[in-house]
DNA sequence: CGTTTATGCTCGTGGCGAAAACATAAAGGA
DNA sequence: TCCTTTATGTTTTCGCCACGAGCATAAACG
């Protein structure tokens, strides 16, 4: 359950290897295991994970504190997060605003800001540089990483699209650069299906699929615990895929995208409601509650793009067979006021080969926070590496566990 | 380039790692590497890699030959398959008959056997059963594995079904328990998909997919070289999605199946022909001659169904985002006579983000021996590991070097 | 207050790959 | 013909690693 990594050689990787594996299975299960626990799970002997947490600890990587004991024998501690240890910087960069959050080993993550913006990018990425840089001021080495979720596609971790902003084609990359260290940017329904893959529905499953729906439609497949994102990053543009027979011409140049018949633009379109994107999060708002009170016509729309919905996911099934589906975004609230019309169209589109059991659909666990989540895990997927943990070493070897990492 | 394995532990572990990393680049570049090449390629010491190759000599994993001297220097050795090096067994299932190959280190086939059926599968699959027996009688310990390539989707890796031949959830396991070894069974289009990216069009690439067109059509998407198969191995059943805005009904149960537009069973349909699948394969010939004669009923055909594959692979690489696209089977054939309707059909599909530098659609390098091919990857992914390897060494370490692995 | 249970620590042991020195096998040049 | 150059394979020394047995520690139990 992680990033992939070179392969192990000698003897040193290996110790580098085996560090790597403890200070990634405490983070993966939230710092909640004992280290007796971790031993086990992870087949140590008690000697070596001895070692290893002592030298995660000495590192500054980790802190133990004492578990309460659960039975007789001796008390075991639980490694967590260190008081002075890495953090990651997430960004949740959204139409009218953005959240800044941090990240510690275990998953924790706490918002600190929270900002509006008026769709200006050059104004809001030199914003967010100024703001990743004075965190890198206040933390020091301890930032290991930043990561900024947007709502739409990243060609090759860079160029970026927001159709609904009229973003098009940005060069984020020199924005960005103020920051003082680098800055990856990723599609939001990515990060929520690599969040989802950690710690919320889909754990543990081997292939999983999750779909974001907000003004368009978006995804990614997980296999083991990672995201494919394909060749320029760019996968999981689901939205784009003519699934439900519609002919309509969609903004990205092909037609009849599944974003054109699942979505707030859709459904307000249905709604005969006329929405720049500034009001159109108000109006859904709006067109759900009606929907919810048995105003006919917002049911109409709702149960449309629920039958859309569930008859794209049954494509998507068949091509991906996936164990579990999750929602976010507006997904979750078409499963709730229209599930068994989700239901219809997902069977009704799905091979008989799945009818007997079908993959189950689910809303996400982690709702809103998924993007920043998966985010976190991103920035930490690079950091937690024999690599980069033996660089961190390094600089808290030299007897200066507190200042900057200077050679 | 391979299989998943547990994580490296202790040192004994890793050495046993060392040497499937070297048999492994040995497989991979086709025994075509000097020993002096493959170190520097792993990366290694020469006495490491010494040893590794002498372990693997004496194990009768290898053998070395001397290579052509390209300079000066001293001459080096090229390890390839050694004469009583393990075999891999494969066999691939047609609707009308099978052939039989063994595959060995380095990627060479031979076709051994070929037969007909009359496609009951109640007698086509203890025959198979029997023909591996009887190469496992011949073969002994050298017999590594056996996997047998199907025409339809295999569910939990035993469900089979072929809806062409009417083989409707066939429990293969029973049938194939008499061979005496465990035979892995799985879909053509995923065994071509592995086949091309470990020896074709796909070869290196980080994300990249495989059609097959026959009477339907499947596929896989590949990803570091690994077939992404699904939960329950059903992945890539593209047919089955609505691609192309079609509401046709399909055999699978769901309506507008991409299949039902693009494959040899529509384009006799299209074309008027009443044809079952004994007949359908000449009929499919006589309807591409037809149309290379400038027939204007079966350039229709032709066009209708490039447009249609065009616009379906449009879809599945907004899906995907690919680095290529390889085609099999029918496929080829579109592409050769119709492409520009391919390329119109497909290009009309993409997004924007792609239509700059869309992913290459090339015929598939391998061809009908595509499924050959990925059978044997399959059985030697699962053989080129540390454990089993280990456990071929210890067979071969008790002074044994032809016999039978009794303990 | 000794026993039981569970966990952590220390140290001896076997194994591994790196690196360097040495050996080998060809081609080139004088 | 013979020495030099170049490339490769082999042997040996060395530092590092994880294992595992035995010992130490810290609670609960009776």
């Amino acid at each position: 359950m992680s990033g992939m990594s070179p392969p192990v050689r000698t003897s040193e990787e290996l110790r580098a290897h085996n560090r790597a594996r403890l200070l990634r299975a405490v983070h993966d299960t939230g710092a909640a295991l004992t280290r007796a626990q971790l031993t086990d799970r992870l087949g140590m002997a008690r000697g070596t994970a001895s070692v290893l947490v002592a030298e995660l600890s000495d590192a500054g990587l980790i802190t133990e504190s004492p578990a309460e004991p659960p039975s007789r024998g001796r008390p075991s501690h639980v490694p967590g997060p260190h008081a002075e240890g890495p953090v990651a910087l997430t960004i949740h960069l959204r139409e009218d605003g953005w959240q800044l959050a941090t990240g510690t080993i275990g998953g924790e993550l706490s918002v600190l800001e929270e900002e509006t913006h008026q769709g200006e990018p050059s104004r809001v990425f030199p914003e967010i540089a100024d703001r990743i840089a004075a965190h890198r001021e206040r933390l020091g080495h301890r930032l290991v990483g930043a990561a900024v979720s947007v709502a739409g596609p990243v060609v090759n971790g860079n160029l970026l699209h927001v159709t609904h902003l009229r973003w098009e084609e940005l060069d984020v990359s020199g924005w960005l650069g103020t920051a003082g260290i680098p800055v990856r940017i990723a599609n939001d329904a990515t990060l929520a299906a690599l969040a989802e893959a950690r710690r919320g529905k889909l754990r543990g499953l081997s292939t999983a699929l999750h779909i974001h729906v907000d003004f368009g439609v978006g995804g990614c497949l997980m296999d083991e615990g990672r995201p494919l994102t394909g060749a320029r990053g760019i996968a999981g543009e689901y939205g784009h895929m003519r699934l439900t027979g519609s002919t309509r011409p969609c903004d990205c140049g092909a037609e009849g995208c599944w974003g054109g018949e699942v979505g707030a633009v859709p459904m307000l379109r249905r709604y005969g409601v006329a929405a720049d994107y500034r009001q159109g999060r108000a109006a859904l708002a709006r067109l759900l509650r009606n929907a919810a009170d048995g105003e006919p016509e917002a049911v109409a729309v709702l149960d449309a793009t629920a039958d859309s919905l569930g008859r794209g996911i049954g494509g998507l099934v068949n091509a991906h067979d996936p164990a579990a589906v999750t929602l976010s975004g507006i997904g979750v609230d078409l499963l709730h006021r229209a599930r068994d019309t989700v239901t219809a169209g997902y069977r009704a589109a799905l091979m008989r080969y799945h009818l007997d059991d079908p993959p189950p659909v689910l809303p996400a666990d982690l709702g809103v926070r998924g993007p920043l989540v998966g985010a976190m895990e991103l920035v930490f997927d690079e950091f937690i590496t024999p690599e980069r943990l033996t660089a961190w070493h390094q600089h808290h070897a030299a007897g200066d566990p507190t200042g900057d990492p200077r050679q």
